[in-house]
DNA sequence: GTGAAAGCGCTAACAG
DNA sequence: CTGTTAGCGCTTTCAC
């Protein structure tokens, strides 16, 4: 038979003395004599005593949980910004809740329900590719509860933001480009209604426009982010006779797709075409030509979005504090984006 | 002002009725009118209502969570089990909250108790590598909690378990060597304190042996499973004049920092040295060469886990159930290993 | 320094 | 079909 966990009734009867003092005791509270909370503290241990959160969370009407909604949990990026974020609030006294939308507009909205029913401190989210508009999130706000989303942002939401320069990051990558030579550079991105897409699409055009040049002159495959997509295109591409100079993929997985495509076509990176990718992946470094692309900071955007989270959190006025941070991304440069010395 | 949000007393005041009717209406119970329950759910929708998830789990006893704990939650194994375990729980009706040990016997035993004092329905745990006993899980049997290790298990534990079966997938990878003529197969691995680098190792020794080879005759390393942990080592190593046939790393990211070793020294993979590794990360198939590896089914292995949790949840009987479940890896043969035809 | 009493919001056995 | 009643385990005023 299951035996019932032991709760503070039990270590007061043990005891003696009510539960009041006992659940005192537990919290080390300063009023309680310090022979009482040794009494209890022992029995408890003996007893293999555990608080109940859940008792102890709707009598204090909160949980100092908070609620993290990402795309994808096995995502480099999300996975490091989760580690950025708990790298803040675990020392604050607050725990995770993380949940994953898949990418669904239809999982994220339920991901909100189950935070709200959870009575979470706080909500962490970043947008599925999916998600148009943002209708869902009044729920929380309706609810007071301190919302901060980061990298897949609304930028017209009065929230508090954390978010990629994504459009330095791609003005500098493409300036980079531009100043090896490069003029074809064409643009191999994810779904611009994604706001870091449509970010990265506009650096890249300020840059090109800084050269007298237009996007419109320049080839352009929009799809999904991924090594496959980018793959089918540039084969078929490639096949009928295309030759740009320069690809600037907005994912390295994209980009790592157009490097196969150019070993398949027998185009040598960089020679006789260039490569560029976005987020710094593990694998850029490790490949051989090595992949030019742009760091992130991911931990950093993470440890940046629990910051923010904390400033409304501690704030004793109910007036939303809705703050805009922007994380500098680095421009890397390695060789699939170097012109070699003739 | 935070308003408080509305509780089924609230509805219950307003529509005249009681709140164990607007309980019952909520969740749907088959013996109230249509006429109620439209009128509730209605109710509900207007004054914004949200279930308080800590009362009715307090009031029920339980609270349909299932406790994870994995090392680091950025390792793209992790990742991969954690979707595979949602990807069944889930659906069946339970919540994951997920905690990383950071690696660290003392954090294991915080997220433990964490999980206790939320009343997790069971725990799945993969230990930490400083983790060398099991004591800290004696809580979590005491406390009647389903059980299921994964990963990196305690064998001798009588819990259900689920691995990759690591001699096997070390074997097939060792004899892969020895059938392609390498003789002199250096072993570099990650702490054999930990089940999967010692039976890694086991295979590794009986693939030696079944061609009458003895590991003690082999170059060896051990060390943290990190691609600068291998370079560092196997930079001295070649500066020192040694040169294996082949080089058998215990982790992709090894087997990378030894590649890396290699092209600093000059040695031609495969030509002067074969090189494989293990776990099938994402870059293993992306870089040039391309990396011979043992892929694992990480999602397969977290949906296995996540099963035999279920079992345990669903059995009427108070005994435990403790089946051990071995996951077949696959030998994935790629360019680093394959000799060439002279 | 400790006790008494009330209640967080919900569910469920029992009654009608 | 709905109401009454009790209580899950804890915290927290208010007493003394």
């Amino acid at each position: 038979m299951a035996k019932k966990p032991a709760t503070i009734q039990d270590i007061a009867r043990k005891l003696n003395i009510t539960a009041s003092t006992v659940s005192r005791a537990l919290n080390d509270h300063p009023k309680i004599s310090r022979h009482t909370k040794d009494a209890v503290w022992q029995a408890a241990r003996e007893m293999n005593y555990q608080t109940n959160t859940m008792a102890a969370n709707l009598r204090k009407g909160k949980a100092n949980t908070v609620g993290m909604i990402v795309p994808r949990i096995n995502r480099h990026f999300f996975s490091n910004v989760i580690t950025g974020v708990e790298s803040v609030l675990n020392p604050a006294g607050y725990n995770l809740m993380i949940c994953q939308s898949e990418e669904k507009l239809q999982k994220e909205i339920e991901n909100i329900k189950t935070m709200i029913a959870n009575r979470v401190s706080g909500i962490l989210i970043s947008l599925s590719v999916e998600t148009r508009n943002t209708r869902h999130l009044q729920r929380i706000i309706a609810n007071q509860i301190p919302l901060v989303m980061f990298d897949r942002v609304d930028p017209k939401l009065q929230v508090s933001q954390v978010v990629n320069d994504d459009e330095a990051g791609a003005y500098d990558l493409t300036l980079h480009l531009l100043e090896q030579g490069f003029r074809k550079i064409m643009w191999m991105g994810g779904p611009r209604i994604s706001s870091i897409y449509r970010n990265r699409y506009n650096g890249y055009r300020k840059a090109l426009e800084s050269y007298q040049l237009s996007p419109d002159a320049m080839p352009c495959f929009e799809g999904p982010a991924t090594l496959v997509s980018a793959l089918d295109y540039m084969r078929d591409f490639f096949q009928k006779g295309n030759r740009p100079d320069a690809v600037f993929a907005t994912s390295d997985y994209m980009a790592m797709g157009t490097l196969q495509a150019c070993q398949e076509a027998g185009l040598s990176v960089p020679d006789d075409i260039a490569v560029a990718g976005y987020s710094n992946e593990p694998f850029a470094a490790l490949i051989s030509p090595k992949l030019t692309t742009v760091e992130q900071f991911s931990e950093e955007i993470g440890r940046a979005t629990a910051r923010l989270l904390l400033d409304q959190l501690m704030s004793e006025s109910d007036e939303t504090i809705s703050r805009k941070i922007s994380i500098k991304p680095k421009l890397i440069i390695r060789e699939t984006s170097l012109k070699r010395k003739k």
